[in-house]
DNA sequence: CGTTTTAATCGAAAAAAACGATAACTGACA
DNA sequence: TGTCAGTTATCGTTTTTTTCGATTAAAACG
């Protein structure tokens, strides 16, 4: 039998005030009630907590013990309350999002002053992994909504686009395509394209929209964009860079050219989060921001 | 509104099992019990703790966190009940144990191993403070039990006597009465005698068993038996010491003559609490013990 | 397209809590 | 010493809360 933070609580009134009507009233109930509530804490601890006479009440040194104990657990619970009311504002409270590591990097730098700006109360953790792993999170609850690329299977997911997300293809200053402002599928045939190791959906995408890729063996296990650039720039082959990493200046850092591209792949940057989630609202707040940091990008 | 310990015991439950039925289960409860159970918890944080379907339980990431801060303030709780039932055992948990400056440091220290011993689960907290104050601790409720010395006026409170203890003369090597075994009070009357400051009760007894002390400015500010043997020490006068004081080799030290006085002084070693104190027998226990360390001293 | 699984809901029953009144006791004061 | 004021404990009743069992609704699975 553990004792009720009610009964903790008459427990704490009475050591303040040393008198069982005074306690009483201080919680908002009778006299009789409180006494009959001290009384099952001690049995149910089995010591008593105060000796009274009709003139005094006294604390025993174990009850001291005790209420001391017992003003923590009031604290921590009052706590607690305090952390889901801070929660249950909108835009406040810890708020976990997940992104992918081609988008994150070069996004949420952006993002980050304008939510201390509007929305200082909320506390973002951020996770960059890949796009199953995301979902997986969001499904396990260990995620409250992600940002990703599109197309993928979400399942029963809710989304949200934010914006379209073209690449521009990249290549070595004495590529034969440097001169030129466009490149199409058949043109990159023979070139030799790298791409980020397996699982990230900028490689899925490319694959999807150049099949004639598949068959070539390109599949470098670069870790990062930074990486593929290294490469691009010691003239071992061409690589596709998304266009909000090119914004972010991922480039101007390289001695590489970048080439149009004709047909803008579709890659939509979109949010999701479960249907079942309660911040829906949150979570769109967020996409309008996150939407404010990429046009930052491109205009400055 | 606060929630309460049953309904966090629910949500951590739910938090294990992800299951209502089996977190129910757990908990000695149906499923729709814990199921409205938790319902109401959210209601009082006003947050979703875990997102259900007909198919799956998943905390969100505030769920999560307040289900950290609920099992903290479980184990609290569990902690505060145990407090409790060690209390509740015989002879075991804390115990506030006052004493006068008189007895405390000669008997104490061979109390400590037979507590030890005998009660390894007893925690004594010792406090070394004047008769009254000792009372008025008792009163107040900041300490379980006493040890001091009668007579003297203890109210209403409950006394065990331990043992009688008297006094011996402690008299400079070259004293007229050094050769003498007997001591009265007429002798003593242009003794140079010395006694503690105001407050003691060893000054008290004094002062009662021989009256013709009274007139006399015997009022050294000695806060301590060895400060007074110094000074007897350097043949500024005499002194009385307890014989437990005596029997602990507090004299071996200095080069004084100790004398028999002729009437034992009524000083009885006595153990005192409050009347409505529930644990008497530990008391007696702890009485026992004392009376114990005390033939030790006699013996050894 | 049933069947199974599972959480929510509802009304009734049971349990617990709270209340008001009173008793029992204490200390103070005349 | 007797009375009074003040205080906690207790008791029976009322009110509130909790719990249960049964049912419903929805989803997953074969």
């Amino acid at each position: 039998m553990i004792p009720s933070l009610r009964q903790l609580t008459f427990l704490i009134a009475l050591a303040d005030e040393l008198h069982f009507s005074n306690a009483a009233k201080r919680c908002n109930v009778t006299q009789s009630t409180l006494s009959a509530g001290l009384k099952e804490l001690e049995s149910i601890l089995g010591v008593t907590l105060a000796e009274r006479s009709k003139r005094s009440v006294i604390m025993t040194p174990i009850g001291r013990k005790i209420v001391e104990q017992a003003r923590k657990i009031m604290t921590d619970t009052q706590h607690l309350v305090e952390t889901a009311a801070l929660e249950a504002e909108a835009m406040a409270g810890d708020m976990h999002l997940g992104v992918i590591p081609t988008v994150g990097p070069f996004l949420l730098p952006r993002l980050r002053p304008l939510l201390r700006d509007e929305h200082p109360r909320l506390r973002l953790y951020l996770r960059e992994e890949l796009t199953d792993q995301l979902l997986e999170g969001l499904r396990s609850g260990r995620l409250d909504v992600a940002l990703i690329a599109l197309p993928h299977d979400v399942g029963d997911l809710e989304t949200l686009e934010l914006f379209e997300d073209g690449y521009h293809l990249v290549a070595p200053l004495d590529h034969e395509l440097a001169c030129k402002s466009l490149a199409d599928g058949t043109m990159l045939k023979n070139e030799p394209l790298m791409l980020l190791e397996r699982g990230h959906c900028l490689q899925q995408h490319a694959l999807s929209a150049f099949p004639g890729l598949l068959n070539k063996d390109v599949e470098f296990d670069a870790t990062s964009l930074a990486t593929l650039l290294a490469m691009v720039e010691e003239g071992l082959g061409s690589t596709l860079i998304p266009n909000v990493a090119i914004d972010a200046g991922l480039t101007k850092a390289h001695d590489v050219v970048e080439i149009d591209l004709p047909t803008s792949l579709p890659r939509k940057i979109t949010l999701v989060w479960r249907k079942s989630s309660t911040r829906k609202d949150d979570f769109r707040a967020l996409g309008d921001l996150i939407i404010k940091a990429r046009e930052s990008l491109r205009i400055g």
